[in-house]
DNA sequence: GGCGCCTTCTTACTTCTGGTTAGCATTGCG
DNA sequence: CGCAATGCTAACCAGAAGTAAGAAGGCGCC
């Protein structure tokens, strides 16, 4: 994610002509979205939506397919964003709790628009990925 | 993004209790999302959704700090899954114009969520970014 | 006529991110 | 004793993304 490139890299230097927000803060929403908009960042947030509270062990269980060191990569970003709760009980073995907060719930909800797109979409998409397949090799 | 872990590799085969949906629509729609939570496809689908339609290099600009590479790449993938239409003139020098479709637009819609919530939202991330990074060192 | 420019896209080469595996810490249980 | 359970880290490696350079080909400039 780097940093939305930390100086605007190459491509130009951004077209001067953008909407009406102020540039600072357009960075700083677009430093949001590179970060925010992870996949595991959404999964993990789906999960938590789901079930409310869940553990290390749990939430990468829900989520399916992730590695720890991403998962633990992921909520701590998350928990720094102020995302999601980290509860530590101190005991043997160690115990974690995750909980989304209400600035991570504002932001599942957010992102609910995009499932339910995915959820009604996805055959026209799957449609359309097979005739371009068709185009280009034909 | 890799297909969603191509046979959900590691952490255990996902949790058995899922919610109403379909396993197999259940992995299509994670499928999607990998592809289409993406920092570039958002960011694309921004620009075009609010300029119409822009060449190549507009929409580089427009987007800001994305290499040639990752953007072809990216416009490649968006015309494949139906979300931009790519119209080549056959002119000298190349011009290629890109609009999106309406599932493009809806997906757009989706997204607008996000963008509220980070305009929303990016002062109390920060402060919770400021509050954690204190934390921390403290 | 030769040179270089314009724009989109591709092709090496390099850097960085993410996945895999192994290990640590600490208590209880067989 | 030894091993399982749980959250997390470290080392290593494959694959993704960034950087830079080139190709295509008609047109203007000298």
């Amino acid at each position: 994610m780097r940093a939305i490139r930390e100086a605007m890299g190459p491509m130009h230097e951004r077209s001067a002509a953008l909407p009406a927000v102020s540039p600072a803060v357009e960075s700083l929403v677009r430093q949001m979205i590179a970060q925010v908009a992870d996949k595991w960042t959404m999964l993990v947030l789906e999960a938590l939506e789901e079930h409310g509270t869940l553990r290390f062990g749990e939430v990468g269980r829900t989520v399916g397919g992730i590695s720890q060191k991403m998962l633990t990569k992921t909520l701590r970003e998350m928990e720094r964003d102020g995302l999601v709760t980290r509860i530590v009980h101190p005991v043997i073995p160690p115990h974690v709790d995750y909980t989304l907060t209400e600035l991570g719930r504002e932001l599942s909800a957010a992102f609910c628009g995009v499932w339910t797109w995915a959820e009604t979409y996805y055959e026209q998409v799957s449609a359309a990925r097979k005739a371009f397949r068709a185009r280009e090799e034909g």
